[in-house]
RNA sequence: GCAGCCGUAGUCUAGCCUGGUAGGACACUGGCCUUCCAAGCCAGUGACCCGGGUUCAAAUCCCGGCGGCUGCACCA
């Protein structure tokens, strides 16, 4: 049986499983009526966190790419499990964590062949047998093909990340050639998971938020971090040690290896706690070594306690490094670099060749470029190494003092070419859904109840006649159109007794109600209930909307309401 | 991917062993009633995961697939 959570949010129209009518597939949702608008309510206090307040720009890109992309980046190779099967019992193994173990030797750099020999000495952990196929290889990502005949390769997408990596030298131009800068993106990523479980969890196709901060390395420092800094965050180690600790300590004492991190830390724990996550269950994981990523260096898990499933991850930070960037260059054969300026020119002797173009064109004719170009870019060691044999040998061609003498030039340079280095926060949206939704779940009498933020809330009010009479209903309809028009998501509902339906808007999580009742028609006030506590207060009906408005955007709590009233 | 258990309206479930009209509760829809927290009355919609086999006859027995749960394995 399903979950209590999972239920509801399948039964209420939050989510549903795909494919349905076709037997449904593992690993993918929909998200039906109620659970898009919550996506988006998540998403948009994502953007608003992380692009507007950051002053950062979000982009969208396809998610098909061609090959070249994921060779590049390392993930046609890495983001592989090396399996075998035993061919006695069927079970299935990592190759490599089975040589590791029973053998006691490292695997990570072996062959399949080499594995592939090793496990048939290995007896099945299982069956005892040794009975072990080939190595083989289960590449998580999907594969497609571009255009018709299948000519050209193409992936899904694994992370929407590398996108933004290859469009560097665009959006350095962008944002006017300065480091550092931030680029977000919200998309769909594909993985086809082994064996997908767990509801939203692990889907094979998901929504990340990424944002890649691009900074200069031997810049680590942020200037907004000490908007942040006495941000209390719970910290797991490496060591695995578990400690709360402010943000600006963990950076001193050298746990964060800098104040990005710390500062995307800190960001990221008030994301969770905006879109309804309590607090107390949210910790920072730094990942063990041997379990980093490819391309990491350092990585910080957001995880968040969960009722069904534990400690869950929702958001990786990771440090990348250059990795990606010299990846790209070197695969694609384009400069990936941001130029740094000092603060002052520096003036340097140095010494260069001085070329006879002339010479060199005459003699070497179509080889003449490629020698030039090597000279242009000549090191020291190949200076020395003119001066003291008198010729140097370069493209296979001797070249002495008839084409080239050294010369000292004294040169004033401003700057130097960096490969910036980038640490991503990186969301995963759909478990963070499930985060909210398991947040908001209550039960009251027996009454399920999801008490999703105001703000974060799908519908945000409900519009009632106390009973289905005609007199009533007008009023209660053009009070929903005007709340309408406000762009506010409503609904009206005169079926079933006024409990009934505030028990139905409940269990959607609708935080506000607006009665209808014989009073309005003596007076013009409407009776608003708030859905946790279920108390009222009396406001005019020329007031209402204005004040659901700022209910609904949070500029008021509503036991500030009662006060007042 | 392996193993075990499971799959009946929107939900929870009876029926399956022992083959013969699939029953209930809640929810939902229409109507009546109803002056604030799942009230009542009347009427109604709605289901055997898919495919194959056995049989006169399959929700029920058998086989395969799909899906779910649990465990193992995997999870950047």
């Amino acid at each position: 049986m399903q979950d209590k959570v999972l239920e509801l949010a399948i039964r209420r129209g939050f989510i549903y499983p795909s494919y349905e009518i076709y037997g449904g597939v593992g690993g993918f949702y929909d998200y039906a009526p109620l659970g898009a608008i919550l996506k988006k309510k998540i998403e948009d206090k994502w953007r608003k966190i992380f692009c507007i307040e950051e002053g950062f720009y979000e982009i969208h890109c396809p998610t098909i790419a061609p090959e070249e992309v994921f060779i590049a980046s390392g993930h046609v190779k890495n983001f592989v499990d090396p399996l075998v099967t035993c061919e006695n019992c069927r079970e299935s193994f990592r190759a490599d964590h089975l040589i590791e173990e029973s053998m006691n030797i490292s695997a990570s750099n072996m062959s399949y062949e080499e594995m592939s020999k090793l496990v048939k000495q290995i007896s099945c952990p299982n069956c005892g047998k040794k009975a072990f196929g080939d190595v083989y290889s289960y590449n998580l990502m999907f594969k497609t093909a571009i255009g018709p005949g299948g000519k050209r390769t193409g992936y899904l997408r694994p992370e929407t990340a590398q996108n933004i990596f290859i469009l560097f030298n665009r959006l350095y131009e962008f944002s006017r050639k300065k480091l550092p800068f931030g680029i977000t993106q919200i998309g769909k990523a594909y993985r086809n998971e082994i064996s997908p479980r767990q509801g939203l969890i692990r889907l094979r196709e998901f929504t990340q938020a990424e944002l890649e901060y691009f900074f200069d390395p031997r810049n680590e420092s942020i200037d907004r971090f000490k908007l942040y800094e006495n941000e209390k965050l719970r910290l797991l180690t490496r060591e695995n040690k578990e400690f709360e600790i402010t943000a600006k300590e963990a950076v001193e004492k050298g746990i964060l290896i800098n104040e990005i991190f710390g500062y995307f830390l800190a960001l990221t724990k008030r994301f969770l706690v905006e879109v309804g996550i309590d607090e107390k269950r949210i910790r920072f994981r730094q990942h063990l070594k041997e379990e980093l990523a490819h391309y990491a260096r350092d990585c910080w898990d957001a995880e968040v306690f969960t009722e069904r499933y534990g400690y869950i991850e929702v958001v990786g930070i990771a440090d990348r490094g250059d990795y990606d960037l010299k990846a790209h260059e070197r695969h694609s054969n384009v400069e990936m670099k941001a130029f740094v300026s000092y603060e002052k020119p520096v003036t340097i002797k140095m010494k260069v060749f001085e070329l006879n173009l002339k010479e060199i064109g005459k003699t070497f004719r179509k080889k003449a470029k490629e020698i030039i170009k090597e000279l242009e870019n000549a090191d020291e060691k190949l200076i020395e190494e003119f001066e003291k044999k008198g010729f140097v040998k370069v493209c296979n061609e001797v070249l002495d003092s008839r084409f080239l003498k050294v010369k000292e030039v004294e040169k004033k340079v401003h700057g130097e070419k960096v490969v910036p280095h980038v640490i991503e926060p990186s969301f995963g949206i759909d478990r963070i859904l499930y985060c909210v939704l398991e947040s908001a779940y209550r039960e009251r009498n027996g009454k399920k109840i999801l008490s999703f933020k105001p703000d974060i809330a799908p519908i945000s009010v409900a519009v009632f006649p106390l009973v289905s009479k005609d007199e009533l209903k007008d009023i209660a309809l053009e009070l929903l159109r005007k709340i309408r028009a406000r762009g506010i998501y409503a609904i009206y509902d005169e079926k079933d007794s006024i409990g009934r339906r505030y028990a139905r808007v409940d269990e959607i999580g609708v935080p506000f109600a607006i009665t209808v009742d014989f009073d309005t028609l003596k007076d013009s006030t409407v009776t608003v209930r708030f859905r946790d506590t279920t108390e009222q207060v009396r406001i005019s009906t020329a007031e209402v909307v204005d004040v659901v408005e700022e209910l609904v955007n949070g500029k008021i709590k509503f036991e500030e309401l009662k006060m007042k009233k």
